[in-house]
RNA sequence: GCCCCCAUAGCUCAGGGGAUAGAGCAAAGGUUUCCUAAACCUUGUGUCGCAGGUUCGAAUCCUGCUGGGGGCGCCA
């Protein structure tokens, strides 16, 4: 079903003949949309904006959804839904399985990078961002009629692992005894280690070749890493309720092979010459080469996910390449995307896309650090976080509270604002949920039936919380167009507010006959959307509080 | 040196050409014989960083500044 203001757009716009940029009303007053269309055309015609406007409006049909259109301050065309098609819309949404969402006309395959962690370190806050965004995403594309193939590219493989395993094996560390945070002691204790003694660093990079070229000792260990690892990170997504499973893996370790092959590739295209000893793709407009192959035969990260963008295109089939990272990496995704364009490794018909979001930042605004230890482990944040509040509505509080926000913004990392339970947070969407789930208790307990029908409008709250019901699938649509979650946010917190002064205002259990039926089905629509929709950003739609 | 991001109420943030710039928090007050008070209602708050420009119209677009953060060939 298309949404009522496409449906109303393209008439207003056969008249127009331009877009109308049909907007929600930003005054009660001016109706439920708004256009400006009589505003821009009125320079081109020559005529007064009002007059423009009263000429549309004359042409236009649409008594069947609409009461009559007005126009108002310098030439807007303010526009009310009939109560009768609100109700018409609701009462079908009620109905519909995907409470309103419309599955895309044009579904893609979309590969979606996300959370990767690094092996041997305990997630940080710093990997909260990309799980909870990338998990929200999944989820939204999903719905949205997309096929999601999530991607978790877990940092297991490069040079820390050589000085890793060489100290586990200097200090005859029993490795199948190590848990995650165990095994980021003896990380913290390698790198210490490492810049201490050059001996040391020596025997360490020996490490990094006998682990790339297979040295079974050096495999065995680095197995158990990655093993003893899993299990913690399953641990904290089990935790934050997210997705992910073994069988999203694709760490870095998975392309290795592969390097060779991107490398002949991209000298035999002639995109990739020798420089100061190391392989170096140019590009025009960045001022410095992406590094294929270090000078001593190693290869950067970036072989990694040129090799990677070329598994995800050739062998997933992708149409829609998305990397849930932070904006540092900025650059380095503009660059990897332009080489593997130039490269050939990605068509142009396939987009890539870096959803780049700001960093965490501890209480003096200044970036957490791993080496330093004054990150904050993900582990810790949660188990603050339920102190204050049972998992479910504690995860409820930490995931909003980062996906309402704009994803450029750096934040402070502040537990107390994370958990708070009222205003515009998640547990405060939870309650909504909860409070609609008593009410049609309460209804079934008084054995009323279970109404399916939204026959009366009347009131104005009544009205309003049937419009922002209408505008859910055009939301999800927006969102899994621009990959901005905070939109959702905003959109149930706007519900919900709807629905408080519904609530307020309009008695449900106490009404009486066709109001209360039609009451009953709009507090059923309510609860099926916000439910629908805390189930997208990863919230749990608590039945009780 | 070059590039990117950010600057809106006391605080945290929405809004990204269109009507009188909005929320939450904090502050003050009120609401419970009434469908869950993790709720609801009321009250006050602005040099939209600065200066130009484009436009009928700029917080929004352009240019230049200022301040903060990040990035820029061998860490990933």
């Amino acid at each position: 079903m298309s949404s009522l203001p496409s449906q109303l757009s393209a008439r207003v716009e056969t008249v127009a003949g331009i877009d109308p940029e049909l907007r929600a009303a930003t005054k009660p007053q001016f109706g439920h949309f708004q256009s400006n269309v009589a505003l821009r055309l009125a320079k081109s015609e020559g005529v007064p904006p009002r007059q423009v406007a009263t000429r549309i409006v004359a042409e236009l049909d649409v008594d069947d959804l609409c009461e009559p259109p007005e126009i108002a301050g310098p030439g807007f065309i303010n526009f009310r839904l009939k109560s009768s098609v609100l109700a018409d819309f609701v009462t079908t949404q009620l109905a519909d399985p995907a409470h309103g969402i419309v599955a895309s006309a044009t579904p893609q395959v979309v590969v979606l990078d996300y959370s990767s962690p690094n092996v041997a370190k305990q997630m940080h806050v710093g990997h909260l961002r990309s799980t909870i965004i990338g998990d929200c995403l999944d989820r939204v594309l999903s719905a949205a009629g997309h096929q999601v193939i999530p991607q978790n590219h877990v940092g297991d493989w490069g040079t820390q692992f050589g000085m890793l395993v060489e100290q586990i094996i200097e200090t005859e560390t029993d490795v199948a005894a190590l848990t995650l945070a165990s095994a980021e002691e003896v990380y913290q204790q390698a790198n210490a280690h490492f810049k201490s003694d050059e001996d040391f660093a020596t025997r360490a990079r020996q490490r990094v070749v006998a682990l790339q070229s297979g040295d079974v000792a050096t495999r065995a260990i680095w197995r158990q890493l990655i093993d003893i690892s899993l299990v913690g990170f399953n641990e904290a997504y089990g935790r934050l309720n997210v997705r992910l499973s073994d069988r999203d893996l694709a760490g870095e370790s998975m392309y290795n092979d592969d390097l060779p092959n991107v490398v002949t590739d991209l000298e035999e295209s002639g995109a990739a010459v020798m420089d100061d000893g190391a392989l170096c793709v140019f590009v025009e407009g960045f001022n410095s080469p992406m590094i294929v192959r270090k000078r001593d035969g190693g290869f950067g990260y970036s072989a990694t996910d040129l090799a990677a963008i070329r598994h995800r295109v050739r062998d997933l089939h992708a149409d829609r390449l998305i990397y849930v990272v932070g904006s540092p990496q900025t650059f380095h995704f503009e660059q990897v995307f332009a080489v593997a364009r130039k490269s050939g490794f990605l068509p142009d018909d396939v987009s890539a896309e870096h959803v780049a979001f700001g960093q965490i930042l501890g209480a003096d605004g200044k970036k957490f650090s791993t080496r330093e230890g004054t990150a904050v482990t993900l582990s810790s944040l949660l188990d603050a976080a339920e102190e204050q509040a049972s998992p479910p509505i504690a995860i409820a509080a930490i995931k909003y509270a980062d996906l309402s926000t704009g994803l450029n913004k750096d934040y402070v990392f502040d537990i107390d604002r994370m958990v708070q339970t009222s205003g515009n947070t998640g547990p405060y969407l939870q309650d909504a949920h909860a409070r609609m789930a008593q009410v049609l208790r309460r209804a079934e307990a008084e054995g009323l039936t279970t109404q399916t029908l939204v026959s009366v409008l009347d009131e104005p709250a009544e009205q309003t919380l049937a419009l922002v019901l209408s505008g859910y699938g055009e939301v999800i649509a927006e969102v899994a167009m621009t990959l901005q979650p905070h939109k959702l946010c905003s959109y149930l917190y706007d519900l919900s507010g709807a629905l408080a002064t519904f609530y307020e205002q309009c008695p449900v259990l106490k009404a009486e006959g066709p109001v209360r039926d039609s009451r009953l089905a709009l507090c059923l629509a309510t609860k099926q959307v916000l439910a629908s929709g805390l189930t997208l950003l990863g919230i749990e739609a608590l039945e009780r509080m």
